[in-house]
DNA sequence: TGTTTTGCATAACAGGTGTTGTGGGAACGT
DNA sequence: ACGTTCCCACAACACCTGTTATGCAAAACA
């Protein structure tokens, strides 16, 4: 019987890790199996033993980098507008890992638009995102700091101007470089904060 | 001898308009040239009859899709703001055409990411955007339209917004309607009209 | 009308793909 | 010390990829 069951899922992570790095060099066009196995010194062997399918890998992998990202240092304390402003910076690509991380969702676009499954997968996640944006817009309102509009619309221009701004940012790093994300952010802020409502 | 040029770069048309339904439909990691073949009711002889390799075949499917982009019907006679919500509304996948070509467009960052020639292009292409949507902005600013900021860090986040607007359209249609992405866009030019400028 | 050129279907090719066994050696339980 | 179980390298598989070669009908030209 197996040792314990936390092997098996370290091992499973391991294999995703490799899955992460190839992505982030190669992306979904250059992900093959032997790519990966090579990437951690194995064979496909190994690979199948631990999932049944390609499909099965990806999927995998995807959903331990979400939670890989889920699961990173909350900065604590912060409340409303500032709230907001730590959770949209945490999701730009201001460190390599972060680049890495990013790069590897915008080449799983094509795929995703591709596969119904997936698709809705994004869909979802995104949507959650939204979900925790808004309620710190909501908080943000409450406290004043924003206007009172409507805080899903608030939530969904943010979340826009934030993955665009990766976008660019992985197109040419040098002409966004870490500093001047950070500024275009606050300026969307500021710019929400000092706007008028709607008719 | 041929019998004229026209002819044949019209059937190299008709290649890149089935290379694009292909795109449309089933993404890059879908695209070989035997379903582009069979989508056109063709061999794979025929294509590469008119292309050296598929290297060459998608990079004139892209040229040709820019430049379809490229000569939309220009909607002349509007300045400053007005021209800059013009420029930026045309670009968003309101209709199931704009949604097609935006949806390819997403699919190729994949593969572009991955292939340095491919992200130059890529990068020159949304560099060039930016240019066009600051003299927008320029232009809006000696009108009184919008504040002085700086007219390239707005050109960026504008460009930031409508990409990211883009990319949660394409994965979630319904909660994103057209009416919704041009509520949306003119919340955020309303936002950049009333922001103050930076320090 | 005879000749040449063009347009493209057909088929074959070499290489890479995901997947599926098979086997042996190490780790474990007894 | 023995038997069992797990882990994974190795190899083979059927398939699909882009590319290349061949051949033939139709059109263009003389």
């Amino acid at each position: 019987m197996p040792r314990h069951k936390g092997d098996h899922d370290a091992r499973r992570r391991d294999v995703s890790a490799a899955v992460w790095r190839v992505l982030a060099a190669h992306g979904f066009g250059g992900l093959t199996l032997r790519a990966v196995a090579t990437e951690m010194g194995a064979t496909t062997g190994l690979l199948t033993h631990y999932f049944p399918s390609k499909k099965d890998l990806v999927a995998h992998a995807l959903t331990l980098l979400d939670e890989h990202r889920a699961a990173q240092p909350r900065p604590t304390g912060a409340e409303g507008l500032a709230a907001l402003r730590a959770a949209l910076l945490d999701i730009l690509p201001s460190t390599p890992q972060a680049a890495a991380d990013n790069r590897i969702w915008v080449g799983s676009w094509d795929a995703a638009l591709a596969d119904p499954e997936l698709a809705a997968g994004h869909a979802a996640r995104y949507a959650r995102s939204r979900e925790r944006i808004r309620d710190h817009v909501r908080e943000a309102q409450r406290l004043g700091e924003l206007p009172p509009s409507d805080p899903d619309d608030v939530a969904a221009s943010a979340q826009s101007f934030v993955l665009g701004l990766i976008v660019q940012a992985l197109f040419s790093a040098e002409e966004f470089p870490p500093e001047r994300q950070v500024r275009l952010l606050d300026g969307h802020l500021a710019a929400l904060a000092t706007a008028a409502e709607g008719p």
